[in-house]
RNA sequence: GCUGCUGUAGCUCAGCUGGUAGAGCGCGUCCUUGGUAAGGACGAGGUCAAGGGUUCAAAUCCCUUCAGCAGCUCCA
């Protein structure tokens, strides 16, 4: 016996065996013409399956349930990849999944499929919807399933079932007509079902997305179970493109990136720069409130403060090439590199090979060599060469017989000479600072802030606009503190974010704590003191009541940290503010401060940045505003608008006036209709614009209009004054 | 870094299978002196990303480099 509790609390009693489309096609002929897939328990799956004995709550899924989506998406991916397969024989299938909006499908096809052959797969594709034939699942045991798909040719499937499903007694699989596909499912009765579908890009991913594996092509599209929708969908997706940082940034001239300067490096125009600096003052002002002292430090540092902290060694590829006042020490620091990675992994010989590269160095042939130790003996060949060019007597690496004690031999020699990094973050610098002087526990917590611009080498292909870049500053500031002071310092600083968001209106975000991986070993210090940190974050996280996903692998390779996440305008996600603990760098550098007892303590350190980057908070506030700033951040606050040239003495007086009282202000005095003028300061995102006439000059009034609100009627210049202070005091968001 | 796509005037883009460059907006000059999102006329402006190759001939075809876009991998 099947019992099902439906949605509106009715309960209904069936045979064994019956299926879910049987019992829609009980409660009404339309239902189940309607139906697209079914909801049991709260799990979604096919019409045509058997419900499970026993009791149930059941839900018939149609067309306005958000959840069929998901079903038509993953199903339409299967009608995909047979129109693919139709067109280009030999073509090998990896995963199909549906995502949020969309859906895609990596393949390897022996012939590369581009975007140019995208009207023929429609074409195909719509062939098959018009069709409608059925989605029919079945099950095969293991190893027949095996044996079926290795029938079918599909060796990345293959490979699938051997790697994951070694232990599953059956797969299920999926037939459309000539088309079986290894899948879970659900899938939508049939294919008319899809309403109107569209593909929309080609790109690369790697199998089971492992870099070191197979690239594969992955094809994106949409499905939708309407035209309309569909239509909505690309509508809404041109809409969101407007607000792109990158266009509304050329736009409104508040930054630019010239490819002579170098990529991924910010050019702040004027505009851009008045909104940086309101938020700069606006952080200092808070800041010095919180009780942070503000400090300078250069762009530069020693490579040796940078081997201490561990940054130098643990992320060189992602450096910029360090600077050494000897040319022969650069080329013998790669070979350091390259001993000191010694026997290890593909991916390290892919970062040395990266890195140098970079540096316009590889050892002679050194790409040819078959072996890791040939490779290394090419390295330790040449850097013997280039030590008795130079004239350098290293007895040590003389004597060494082995790559470990070669790189120790080059390092220590390298330590003596005089080489610089562009810093790649600031904290090394401030806990200089914190050192130049004796701390006693009565000091702390020191908080030291700066902007602190860095430097880092990010991979050509992950810069974007404002949001990745190579050159940023960070509103940074590092606190060094006491254990008991942990937890009142992280509270402080992670409602200082909050502070911040709310005061810029940004509540669309997410909250990221950042664990290590354990399983990998780009992390340092003790796992104790990890475990502490960590349970630290969780509590006060908790504490707070706030949301949060835990997230492994997202840790900084010091300590764990809080990131506060928020999406662009394309639905990517982006890492703001941030605040991490640090029990690691105070070890390193053998920090200190005395106790109450007179004894040295270790102090704890905490990282943290509300902005995140100057740059990229921008980027994400350009996005957030649509351009439209707040009257506060606003570059230019009020536009006048003379109605003829006869008014342009007064516009001059009230502009005069304006401007001291340090409003940001500019005079359109040009002899233009003022609807084209107004035009103009609309499309600037101007938040008021003063109309002055006939009329107003003489009432000695001005005739405001607000960029959202529209005319606003004429009042005197005084009570405007009164109305935009009151805006920038308060920091008033758009109306 | 990888896969695919793109690079033509300040901006957005057209320029079919090779025959020597175009539009709209913007900009400049002049006319127009106006009441809440585009008044009119004329004009200037391009080593077709850079370098190399094929060809009688290259914006167009091929190669390399640089830069950008989407995705993947990465992200202290």
């Amino acid at each position: 016996m099947v019992t099902l509790k439906l949605p509106d609390g009715s309960v209904k009693e069936y045979p064994n065996g019956t299926s879910a489309f049987k019992v829609a096609e009980g409660i009404g002929k339309r239902l189940a013409q309607a139906a697209i897939a079914v909801k049991v328990n709260g799990e979604i799956t096919d019409l045509a399956r058997e419900l499970p004995e026993g009791e149930h709550a059941f839900q018939i899924l149609t067309e306005k349930d958000p959840d069929s989506l998901e079903v038509l998406r993953h199903s339409c991916a299967h009608v995909m990849a047979r129109a693919v397969m139709r067109l280009f024989p030999g073509v090998q299938l990896a995963f199909g999944p549906a995502l949020e909006n969309l859906f895609y499908y990596d393949i390897q096809s022996p012939t590369p499929i581009s975007e140019e052959d995208f009207p023929r797969i429609e074409e195909e594709m719509r062939k098959i919807v018009e069709k409608a034939e059925p989605f029919e699942r079945f099950e095969r045991p293991l190893a027949e399933a095996r044996a079926l798909v290795a029938d079918l040719k599909q060796q990345l499937k293959v490979e699938h079932i051997d790697e994951e499903f070694q232990h599953h007694p059956s797969l299920s699989f999926y037939r459309q007509g000539e088309f079986i596909d290894l899948c879970r499912g659900p899938h939508i009765p049939h294919a008319g079902k899809i309403g109107a579908f569209k593909l929309l890009s080609i790109a690369g991913a790697y199998w089971k997305n492992d870099s070191s594996r197979q690239q594969l092509q992955r094809l994106y599209a949409t499905a939708f179970f309407s035209k309309k929708d569909l239509d909505e969908y690309l509508d809404k997706i041109e809409e969101a493109k407007k607000r792109d940082h990158r266009v509304l940034g050329k736009q409104l001239k508040l930054f630019a990136i010239s490819p002579l300067v170098g990529s991924g490096l910010i050019l702040w125009m004027p505009n851009g720069s008045i909104i940086r600096n309101e938020l700069e003052t606006f952080i200092k002002d808070e800041l010095t409130q919180r009780g942070y002292s503000p400090v300078y430090t250069p762009h530069i540092g020693r490579l040796e403060l940078y081997r201490t902290s561990g940054h130098f060694p643990y992320y060189r590829d992602a450096q910029f090439p360090p600077m050494y006042t000897r040319p022969a020490a650069g080329t013998l620091d790669l070979c350091q590199y390259r001993l000191s990675l010694g026997e290890l992994d593909e991916k390290r010989e892919t970062e040395f090979l990266q890195y140098a590269k970079l540096a316009y160095f590889v050892p002679p042939q050194y790409e040819q060599a078959a072996t890791q130790a040939e490779k290394l003996e090419m390295v330790h060949r040449y850097a013997d060469q280039l030590l008795g060019v130079m004239q350098i007597d290293l007895p040590d690496y003389r004597k060494a017989t082995d790559s470990k004690s070669r790189s120790d031999a080059l390092l220590k020699w390298l330590s003596d000479q005089e080489g610089f990094l562009l810093k790649p973050m600031n904290c090394p610098h401030h806990i200089h600072i914190y050192k130049a002087e004796q701390r006693s526990y009565r000091d702390l917590p020191v908080r030291l802030a700066e902007f602190g611009t860095v430097y880092r080498y990010e991979q050509t292909g992950e810069l974007n606009g404002m949001t990745r870049v190579r050159g940023f500053t960070q509103d940074d500031a590092h606190l060094f503190i006491t254990p008991e002071q942990v937890e009142s310092e992280l509270r402080a600083n992670i409602e200082l974010v909050l502070f911040v968001f709310r005061s810029l209106g940004l509540n669309d975000y997410r909250v990221r704590l950042g664990f290590r991986d354990p399983k990998s070993s780009k992390y340092v210090g003790a796992d104790e003191d990890w475990n502490t940190a960590q349970a630290a974050l969780v509590e006060i996280v908790k504490s707070l009541g706030m949301n949060y996903t835990a997230e492994e692998g997202e840790a900084a390779f010091y300590g764990p940290k809080i990131d506060f996440v928020v999406k662009d305008c394309i639905g990517r996600d982006w890492q703001l503010g941030t605040v991490q603990l640090d029990y690691n760098l105070p070890k390193r550098f053998n920090l200190e401060y005395i106790g109450a007892d007179n004894a040295a303590h270790r102090p704890i350190m905490i990282h943290r940045a509300p902005f995140g980057s100057m740059e990229r908070f921008m980027g994400i506030l350009i996005e957030h505003f649509a351009g439209a700033f707040p009257v506060w951040l606003a570059p230019e606050q009020v536009r006048l608008i003379t109605v003829s040239e006869k008014f342009v003495e007064y516009g001059k007086k009230v502009e005069a006036e304006l401007k001291s009282r340090h409003v940001r202000v500019r005079g359109d005095f040009r002899p233009d209709k003022m609807g084209a003028k107004i035009r103009e300061a609309q499309m600037d995102k101007i938040p008021y614009m003063l109309v002055l006439g006939e009329k107003e000059q003489a009432a000695g009034t001005v005739a405001v209009r607000g960029r959202t609100e529209g005319d606003l009627g004429a009042v005197p210049i005084a009570e405007f004054i009164a109305r935009i202070e009151n805006d920038i005091a308060t920091k008033a968001l758009p109306r």
